[in-house]
DNA sequence: GGCGGCGATACCCGGCGGGTATCGTCGCGG
DNA sequence: CCGCGACGATACCCGCCGGGTATCGCCGCC
């Protein structure tokens, strides 16, 4: 199977239309179908059941939009981190959430650039639930992840530490004076939803809320008066004068991690992990 | 990056050498030499270093070496487990090592072919340290491992039970009346070196002490006064008379655990997991 | 110094990837 | 009920790229 197979059939799965797909890859419609027969005739699995009104993907098909992905993202990999290799820049990449942990972030990186050996880090801040993206595609050499928010399934990982969580008010909220709230409370505020967050996918769970793509969108969102939201509690250190944090008490503990793609393990790397954990 | 252009590159860093390497893939050399280069060049980085008498490695040239590696892995397992979900049989394949567990893996297979719902289980037989690759590359959903033996990283895995170790014996050898002994004493026993395994890429270590592939060879070379060697107690189980086995105080206590690819719980695999923790 | 092994180069061919034109099917609106 | 339009499949053509053979250039070694 050739990666430009794998890419063909991964956006016609994804648009369950050939037309756009083609469209989307910048190749026209008929080669992209006899693309997608060879690959079944190939594999000897029917991938999309097809009339000429609809595309759907067979159970076979699925799968191989799931492997598939990863498969590219493993490709894609091998190329940035070999390309990252040659073209001297030795560095590290380190994605986190733009907005989450950056005091820890900061005491991080001021302790690893004082380890003997240590090389540049480059920062990389992203939206929420991007990172682990980011190490699969090799775009990334290490994360901050937060369980039990992210997955960290298929990554290495040490904890770092664990904090309870707060809910977010507009300042003068009637609520923002009490010692500590429960989940149910928070979440059924009147006219204060919590807002929805985008998957791993980059799409958004369907429900009530304003669509959230980052931190400073989610805080300006609350104080507006518009949406409320449960954090781990360090969070607290940059609220504007606008915003209110209370104690959840059976808001779940969150914890902070630290993750990088499985073998490997670099000396940069392992440094950076060992001073992490040291914290 | 086409997956052709990587499978090249790793069977040139593999063999070190353009002719055998050709040979290896079955295509001639001068078409093997343009499509390195073609590789070089897109990617903007010198992968191998030659001369008209040796090929090596460059750093960004075993950098794509480890990482192309486990993106054929990957492009492999997403076509084999896209042809498992289409042609029929959507059983699930178990590896696990040759002559290891068996009586756990025996109650599994049992207490797991009695849940509602469960699916047909191919059981695997491999040699030590060959579980990872196959769950890699999707010739295996799941499999069961050893710790601290078989590395497992990058995979999910639930605890099953641990064991301490014995030391195996020729019967009537003069230790073998001994009610414990140490690591210390074990390893330098005269005349009974300790054998070499495989590591993951199929090769031995150096070192005296035969090279030994599964445990068969191993009770065999045992029993013949050749070898020693400390395994987990549960192996007695299936001791002959021209064996003994004594345990040693301080080996680390060795953990079976079962292991799956990341992102894959499918139904029947996420039952067969449960059932195994719940023996 | 010549031989032989090895990677690179030169050159040729066939197939495959990609394009345009067009067909067959089917849902839908008048 | 018929015609239109959307969409995937088919037909056909072209240029490039993957692969082959022949050969060169380099260099270690007898």
């Amino acid at each position: 199977m050739e990666t430009r197979e794998l890419r063909y059939f991964v956006a016609v799965a994804e648009e369950l239309h050939f037309g756009r797909a083609a469209d989307r890859l910048g190749i026209a419609q008929p080669p992209l179908s006899r693309a997608i027969q060879r690959l079944e005739r190939r594999l000897g699995v029917t991938l999309l059941e097809r009339t000429s009104r609809s595309v759907a993907l067979t159970e076979a098909g699925s799968v191989l939009l799931r492997e598939g992905r990863a498969a590219l993202d493993a490709v894609d990999a091998a190329g940035r981190r070999t390309r990252r290799a040659g073209t001297g820049r030795p560095g590290l990449v380190l994605a986190a959430k733009a907005g989450a942990s950056s005091e820890l972030l900061t005491k991080l990186l001021d302790a690893y650039a004082a380890e003997p050996g240590a090389v540049d880090v480059e920062v990389m801040l992203c939206g929420i639930a991007q990172q682990e993206r980011l190490l699969r595609d090799g775009r990334a050499d290490v994360a901050l992840l937060h369980r039990p928010y992210d997955s960290t399934t298929g990554l290495d990982t040490e904890d770092l530490r664990t904090e309870s969580q707060v809910a977010l008010l507009p300042a003068g909220h009637p609520f923002s004076t009490r010692a500590e709230l429960r989940m149910a409370e928070v979440v059924a505020l009147p006219g204060l939803p919590m807002p929805r967050w985008p998957g791993p996918d980059g799409g958004y769970p369907d429900g009530p809320g304003p669509e959230v793509r980052d931190h400073t969108q989610l805080l300006q969102l609350i104080a507006l008066g518009r949406a409320t939201a449960v954090l781990p509690e360090s969070c607290r250190v940059h609220l504007s004068s606008d915003l209110a944090a209370v104690p959840v008490a059976d808001a779940p503990p969150v914890t902070t991690v630290i993750a990088w793609p499985p073998q490997s393990r670099s000396r940069p790397l392992a440094d950076l992990v060992r001073t992490a954990t040291r914290l």
